[in-house]
RNA sequence: GGAGAGAUGGCUGAGUGGUCGAAAGCGGCGGUCUUGAAAACCGUUGUCCCAAAAGGACCGGGGGUUCGAAUCCCUCUCUCUCCGCCA
């Protein structure tokens, strides 16, 4: 959510920090404005009402132990209980629009971003070369279905499409990728977090999911209690709430979290021939950093997060570029998104492992998460941010397809064998 | 799944219709005393809306009754106890 006084005060801004992100939301924010005016308004007046009740009201046991006519003072009280009600009642249906306009805008993006959507992409760094093959290389489906590692056909047999069963070496190897991640991550100092996989509506609001997204995730439907839940998509959505509606010491900043989640996701309409294999699935593997810190330290805290995807991804020795993603390709509600693409040598280009982000206080507001300022006494907003670190849904490919060797078995990176009891080669 | 109990400030816990934003204790902060600390004593100590004053809101959430609700009613959520079932 964003600040009502940035809007009131800054109205034009706000509009063309929104087209920069490649939404017009022009009359939402005029519509807002509207409101905000009609709002305070309806406050002021109902509260005035209410001082007056109050004021009245104490007089009542007073004039009955002195044993005087109430009838007068009763009647005035009925008529301010009237006019409260029928305020009130005004006061919140404009409530109820403002609140879901607001929930409706996106984060605006940081000053100095590119506007404008992927092709505005900007790759910032590069690590390592490009594998050159002197073979004609497999792609990762074929090798990987070879080699056992994993049941495609299976996984369409259990769930449909998009679905995929690892197995054996294949299991091994993701699971050695997930305990790599966590600790490397655990070795830095986060706090490792393991999460109920199904959520509350809340969730997903706070997130930034929801509204707008429903539609993206899982919902489930035998649910008789009135709080509708859903598949989390991503460790993010859970870990974002994890201090949702608190107020946070300074002295506890930055608190910073992993978590290991399968992530679900409906991808409606999303297939390309392209992203055949586990590239694009309902269901991957992700291990995701949260922190929450201080607005001054987020920066910062951007910094340390993007490197530490670089590292993980530097560790498995691939080569690998940064990407500063423009605008309107930062999701909607972040401020800022550096993605981490690996090169696919079947797709012949790069694709994702880790997308990190600073929501800035974006979610904070929506979480109403805030922290006690020890100086001022103040409670603020905190900033959260979050990052892959990683996705095994592509890395695996990315090991399979450029570790892959003449015939057809496949290099464990250096990193993973000591979780795989030192296997070194993957072969039929 | 069945039966019951409960949700009050950072914590424990009183409060069953008016002067209650809420007793008391603990904790926190400040002070007195002390070389320093402890103890003792004194003071202070919730959040939010509002630029601020004034004012208003908040006793799990929502709704209702009432001139007036922490207190009565309805409903939802959550927690606990016992029984049943179960990884």
């Amino acid at each position: 959510m964003l600040d009502i006084k940035l809007i009131r005060e800054n109205p034009d801004k706000v509009k063309a920090g929104l087209q920069a992100k490649g939404v017009d939301c022009d009359r939402e924010i005029d519509r807002i404005l509207e409101l905000d005016a009609l709002r305070r308004d309806a406050i002021y007046a109902t509260e005035n009402l209410k001082a007056e009740q109050n004021r009245v009201s104490k007089k009542i046991p007073e004039l009955k132990k002195a044993g005087g006519d109430t009838s007068a003072i009763f009647a005035e009280m009925n008529k301010l209980k009237e006019e409260i009600k029928e305020n009130e009642a005004r006061l919140r249906e404009i409530e109820e629009e403002y609140r879901s306009l607001m929930l409706s805008l996106p984060n605006l993006p940081d000053e100095g971003l590119k506007p404008g959507g992927k092709e505005n992409n900007e790759p910032i760094r590069y690590f390592g070369e490009v594998r050159k093959f002197d073979f004609e290389p497999k792609n990762h489906v074929d090798l990987c279905t070879e080699l056992g590692l994993i049941d495609y056909t299976r996984g369409a047999k259990l769930s449909g499409s998009g679905f995929w069963v690892y197995r054996g070496l294949g299991a091994r190897l993701e699971w050695a990728l997930l305990n790599y991640f966590i600790d490397t991550h655990l070795a830095d100092g986060y706090e490792l977090v393991l999460l109920p996989h199904i959520l509350g509506y809340e969730a997903g609001l706070t997130a930034g999911q929801f509204p707008k997204f429903e539609e993206d995730v899982f919902w489930l439907q035998t649910d008789e209690s009135s709080q509708r839940r859903f598949l989390l998509p991503t460790a993010e959505t859970a870990l974002v709430s994890l201090h949702r509606d608190e107020i946070l010491s300074e002295a506890e900043l930055p608190r910073k979290y992993i978590s290991y989640t399968p992530c679900f996701r409906r991808e409606a309409g999303s297939y390309r021939a392209e992203e055949r294999g586990m590239v694009r699935g309902h269901q991957f593997n992700k291990v995701e950093m949260v922190q929450y810190t201080k607005p001054e330290d987020s920066d910062a805290a951007f910094e340390e997060l993007v490197g530490k995807a670089e590292a993980l991804v530097k560790g498995l020795g691939f080569h690998f570029r940064t990407v500063k993603l423009a605008a309107g390709d930062c999701s909607a509600s972040m401020a800022r998104t550096y993605d981490i693409e690996i090169y696919i040598p079947s797709m012949n280009g790069y694709k994702e492992v880790s997308s990190v982000s600073n929501a800035r206080d974006y979610q904070a507001r929506r979480g109403n998460i805030r922290f006690k300022r020890a100086e001022t006494g103040k409670t603020e907003f905190v900033h959260t941010l979050n990052g892959s670190g990683l996705a095994t849904s592509r890395i695996l490919p990315a090991i399979v397809e450029q570790n892959q060797k003449a015939d057809g078995s496949i290099v464990v990176p250096e990193v993973l064998r000591k979780y795989m009891d030192g296997i070194e080669i993957i072969g039929i």
